[in-house]
DNA sequence: CTGTTGACGCTGG
DNA sequence: ACCAGCGCCAACA
């Protein structure tokens, strides 16, 4: 499978990867970047700069409805990215899940 | 067509 | 340990 682009399948396979997360287990976007099949054609150094966005960016699209545990990714300073009433839902869900945060916010 | 922005990450101070 | 800056590419206004 060749994507070399933030292409559809490029995101499903990023929420299937996020689906494959084990409960009380938190991932970083970097990790997942890491974690997905580089397209061969391109430069891994070069994919390296780019997923990290992208899969951000496939979260942004997460399609409500399924179940993708989204809650379990957070940047790679093992906080939580997302500013707002959003990411306080988040850390709500993920100490639901036995998840412990320190006084500033890391897992 | 140009400019800005973004669920990030790394390096440097 | 914390903050600021840079890079990187796509999508959007």
């Amino acid at each position: 499978m060749m994507w070399n682009a933030p292409s559809d399948d490029f995101n499903e396979t990023v929420w299937l990867i996020v689906k494959q997360i084990p409960e009380g287990i938190v991932s970083s976007y970097g990790q997942i970047a890491t974690m997905i099949p580089p397209p061969p054609q391109m430069v891994p150094d070069e994919y390296k700069s780019l997923s990290p966005r992208w899969v951000g960016a496939a979260m942004r699209n997460v399609p409500s409805g399924q179940n993708i545990p989204w809650q379990r990714v957070i940047n790679s300073q093992g906080k939580i990215s997302l500013p707002g009433a959003t990411g306080a839902k988040q850390r709500s869900l993920l100490e639901a899940e036995g998840i412990e945060f320190d006084e500033k916010g890391k897992v």
